[in-house]
DNA sequence: ACCTTGGATAACTTGACAGTTATATAACCG
DNA sequence: CGGTTATATAACTGTCAAGTTATCCAAGGT
């Protein structure tokens, strides 16, 4: 699972940037406060993850997004979003009661 | 937010554990192949980031889950969420449109 | 052909962290 | 009380990964 892999900030940095379009690695490294090397490092460990993929244009590399494997995070994920939206559900309810308190 | 906690697979597992029922620190020593120093130290950085929470029982420590930081990282994947539900949806029209050309 | 641009890789340094053993703390039990 | 159980903390070690600078490689432009 891919979770050691989004601990790093700058790679969900990378991925959000991405998100809203496809980046060369110059345009990244102007973003990132970070030195080139090190965002082409992180691209690989995005890319090996199967995060990203790059499509070659002349002498850049242009980077997107692969959501894909993101999936098994979210599957992960699942079962304690169960717990926790059931929570806000009995908070809601604990609420409504109150609320039906005051009206007594 | 909590990616670099979850980063490591045995404190995943311990939610994961925590998940079914509370457990004890001894409990958790038990099915966790690690010594018990260990599996305190990853307890206290979930608790630290308020991912289980600890009762106290005699000389016991019973942990249970608390999801809700959990929300955070379920926030953070949800744009990327709509991005491979709408790749599996144009997926799925695709496979429909072949089926479609096959009856032609 | 030469120089420049864009990225990747190499080599190195440093800091963080997971795991260990040993020890402290605290509650229960006789 | 004295011993035992349950857990936390301390101190130490080794590994790994992120950041750096320097270098290589490929493609473009003139």
């Amino acid at each position: 699972m891919s979770f050691a892999v989004l601990a790093e900030p700058a790679r969900r940095q990378i991925l959000d940037l991405l998100r809203e379009r496809e980046r060369s690695v110059g345009e990244l490294v102007d973003d990132l406060r970070l030195s080139q090397p090190g965002v082409s490092k992180h691209l690989r460990v995005l890319r090996e993850a199967g995060l990203v993929q790059a499509r070659v244009d002349a002498q850049r590399r242009v980077y997107r997004v692969r959501p894909e494997p993101l999936a098994a995070i979210d599957g992960w994920l699942a079962p304690y979003r169960q717990m926790w939206s059931s929570r806000l559900d009995a908070l809601e309810v604990h609420l409504a009661a109150d609320v039906a308190q005051e009206d007594s």
